[in-house]
DNA sequence: TGGGAGTGCTTTTTT
DNA sequence: AGCACTCCCA
């Protein structure tokens, strides 16, 4: 036990020991967050306070949880397996899958990723003859997560004209074929777990009395609907224990609330606030210079991050000619520390957009240095294994209209548009899944889609007695999927992920054991659905790491770059549009980015990039000035430009017709206006009295069209 | 049915 | 520029 304790400092110690009461945790990055919250679970459960079962520890992604639960399981000599702990998700799921009847739901329902509720809307939207212009498939998909995770159903939902008439309406018959086939979508997990605590009494003071403590991990990340969770979960006298970190909100745009921070101070928690300022990861001067830039947001909760550590390096800033002059510098400079021995693996370059690492991706593979790039598609999301699972998911819910479409015609089996149009036309008459309309059709559809329907029933039946792996199998073979994609000629890649598949389905057994009595499927389905898997990139091999800076939360370097720190990309214009609460997220997000570092930090920018196929001329971001002069070490201008023979060069006269340069003025030139104070020309046009130019004055006035008749430009 | 051409979009992302 | 998606034709 004292072990336990051994290594925590005062505060730390302080927030691990607390008392069974509400309390909010202000954990700084690098604090020892994680630290703090296995902790408080292992001392609580070292000390006798509380048994395995009476604690819930909720996360909001795998990773997090399964960190946690390997720490916990180092900490303390307990079998966490029955733990309630995992991500909002995970545990909602858990929890319907246990009372699938009070929650009106199928023993076997189904979970819908974000790609199968794009699927479902698009195709409801067919049915229903919406127009899918006026009303973008996306943007109803975001119109009815926003209202389920407001807690908001369509029955309720506000209407104040026609528009948001359709969409209350749209959202009402989605909400109708969702239980039509049983399948839930991510939002509906934790709406329909929500509304269940509340309308089921017994349910509720169920988990009331049995859950004492409940752990939240990021809690400033938390939407309205999973804090309501919350405090519905606790309402009979669990004591609430939130670590977070209001600076580190980055996910606004998803709907986190940081305001739930402030609620949960003001009526839940009292003076039990902690604040985890001495930071172990990074040096001095990256602390200050995330101090400096944080310091710049409002209403904040207030938090100082200090180190023992003494200042070490100062901050590096490079300015390049061009975002391709940038990223030569990063390989050159990775090249260097890499000869000086420090691990690929541990250096990082981070970007604000996915689309940035094209120009750095080619550097480093033209210098031949390893890397990795996070993002992007991962396992359970890849063609070849959706449809093997949207075979499995009709094995088990053959009401699964969006798994019957996906894969009733692959491989082909000759059922086209016209045979699925009557198939959807008398399943919508009918009011029943797409399976059960198959028996109503007549002529050669009666034979297409009646075979595929045979095909179902013949691999449910062979399937019944089999274990797990060996129904994957067998499945991918007898539908055809194999046979499919060993004729393909880069088929190779896919089967071998499909025979990943089973060996994914066999370390599902063997980790989880088999649950629920309707065999492991069901829950291997949910699995996948929840778990989406790794991204490509493989942690701890020798190469690189290239991500974006949300992708980087939580996450630490010894060196890390970070790129495109120009006006309008970092901050993003689009947050920059949506005042200051957007500009104060990216602000956010750059403290976040800064934090990462442990001994090293670079800052680098590009005068020009190429974005959307076109040059643009680019003002160096903002924060920069935010930052006190002293940190900084500038490397700027030491070099001699990249050659522009590299890329065309710009030439006077546009291919489009425009220009790149107009009366004496040209793109990239820094000029001063009387009004607007500096800026950079970044587009030019007409001539003689028309002529204009398009400037960049920055953080101040932004983008200006000037005719240059009539303003006053000088240049710097 | 499948591929080739044409069109439009483009911040961040977990579950 | 690059990618996803749609549409149309052989």
């Amino acid at each position: 036990m004292s072990d336990l304790l051994h290594h925590l400092n005062a505060p730390q110690l302080q927030a691990v020991t607390l008392p069974p009461v509400h309390a909010l945790i202000l954990a700084g990055a690098g604090s020892g967050k994680t630290r703090v919250l296995t902790t408080r679970i292992a001392w609580l459960l070292a000390t006798n306070q509380v048994g395995p079962a009476a604690l819930l520890a909720v996360t909001f992604t795998n990773k997090a949880a399964r960190e946690m639960t390997a720490r916990l399981t180092a900490q303390v000599p307990i079998n966490v397996r029955g733990m309630w702990i995992g991500t909002f998700h995970g545990l909602c799921n858990r929890m319907l899958r246990a009372h699938y009847r009070e929650a009106g739901l199928p023993q076997t329902f189904q979970i819908l990723d974000s790609g199968d509720q794009l699927a479902m809307v698009k195709r409801l939207q067919k049915n229903l003859g919406m127009d899918d212009e006026k009303y973008p498939p996306r943007e109803l998909c975001h119109f009815i997560n926003a209202h389920k995770e407001q807690g908001v159903r369509a029955a309720q939902a506000e209407v104040y004209d026609h528009y948001t008439q359709q969409r209350v309406d749209f959202y009402a018959e989605y909400e109708a074929q969702c239980n039509r086939e049983g399948v839930c979508d991510f939002a509906e997990l934790l709406l329909r777990s929500y509304e269940l605590l509340q309308r089921n009494e017994p349910l509720r003071t169920h988990y009331q009395q049995r859950f004492k403590h409940i752990l939240v991990d990021e809690f400033q990340d938390t939407n309205r609907l999973q804090y309501a969770w919350l405090q519905l979960l606790a309402g009979g006298g669990a004591k609430i224990f939130a670590v977070g970190d209001d600076d580190q909100s980055i996910y606004r745009f998803r709907g986190a609330e940081v305001g739930n921070m402030r609620d949960f101070e003001a009526q839940w928690c009292g003076d039990n606030i902690i604040r985890l300022e001495q930071n172990y990861r990074s040096h001095g001067n990256i602390l200050a210079a995330a101090n400096a830039i944080i310091q710049h947001n409002s209403d904040r909760l207030g938090k100082n991050l200090w180190t023992e550590t003494g200042a070490g390096e100062p901050i590096r800033v490079f300015e390049g000619y061009s975002d391709l002059d940038e990223a030569r510098f990063i390989v050159e400079e990775i090249r260097s520390l890499v000869r000086d021995g420090v691990p690929a693996s541990q250096c990082a370059v981070l970007y604000r957009s996915n689309a940035q690492s094209r120009v750095i991706e080619h550097e480093l593979f033209t210098q031949a240095v390893p890397y990795k790039v996070y993002g992007g598609l991962r396992f359970f999301e890849r063609q070849e294994i959706k449809h093997a699972l949207a075979y499995l998911r009709l094995l088990g819910n053959p009401d699964d209209d969006t798994a019957f479409l996906r894969v009733v015609n692959f491989p082909t089996r000759g059922i086209g548009a016209r045979s699925l149009e009557n198939l959807q036309a008398a399943a919508h008459q009918m009011n029943c899944s797409l399976y059960n309309a198959a028996a109503s059709l007549s002529g050669k559809a009666a034979q297409t889609v009646g075979a595929f329907v045979g095909l179902i029933e013949r691999l449910r039946n062979e399937t019944a007695a089999l274990p797990l792996p060996e129904i994957i199998e067998h499945v991918s073979e007898v539908s055809g999927l194999l046979e499919h994609y060993r004729r393909e000629k880069e088929g190779q890649e896919r089967l071998d992920n499909l025979n990943e598949l089973v060996s994914a389905a066999a370390t599902f057994i063997d980790a989880e054991g088999v649950i629920g009595e309707h065999g492991a499927l069901a829950d291997f389905l949910a699995h996948a659905s929840l778990e989406a898997g790794e991204h490509q990139a493989g942690e701890g091999q020798e190469a690189v790491q290239l991500m974006s800076v949300h992708a980087a939360k939580g996450l630490e370097f010894d060196v890390v770059f970070l790129s495109g720190l120009e006006q309008g990309l970092f901050p993003h214009e689009n947050a920059v549009n949506e005042g200051t609460a957007g500009l104060e997220e990216e602000r956010r997000l750059m403290y976040v980015a800064v934090t990462r570092a442990r001994q090293r930090l670079y800052l680098s920018s590009a005068q020009s990039r190429m974005l959307h196929g076109q040059t643009r001329y680019c003002v160096p971001s903002p924060f920069f000035s935010e930052i006190p002069g002293e940190l900084l070490l500038r490397l700027n201008h030491t070099r001699t430009p990249y050659p522009a023979s590299n890329r065309q060069a710009d030439t006077a006269g546009g291919w489009d017709g425009s220009a790149s340069t107009v009366a004496g003025w040209r793109i990239g030139q820094s000029v001063e206006h009387a009004k607007f104070g500096a800026g950079v020309i970044v587009a030019c046009e007409g001539r003689g009295a028309d002529a204009r130019v398009q400037v960049n004055f920055g953080g101040g006035a932004g983008m200006k069209w000037l005719a240059l008749e009539y303003a006053k430009l000088t240049p710097l």
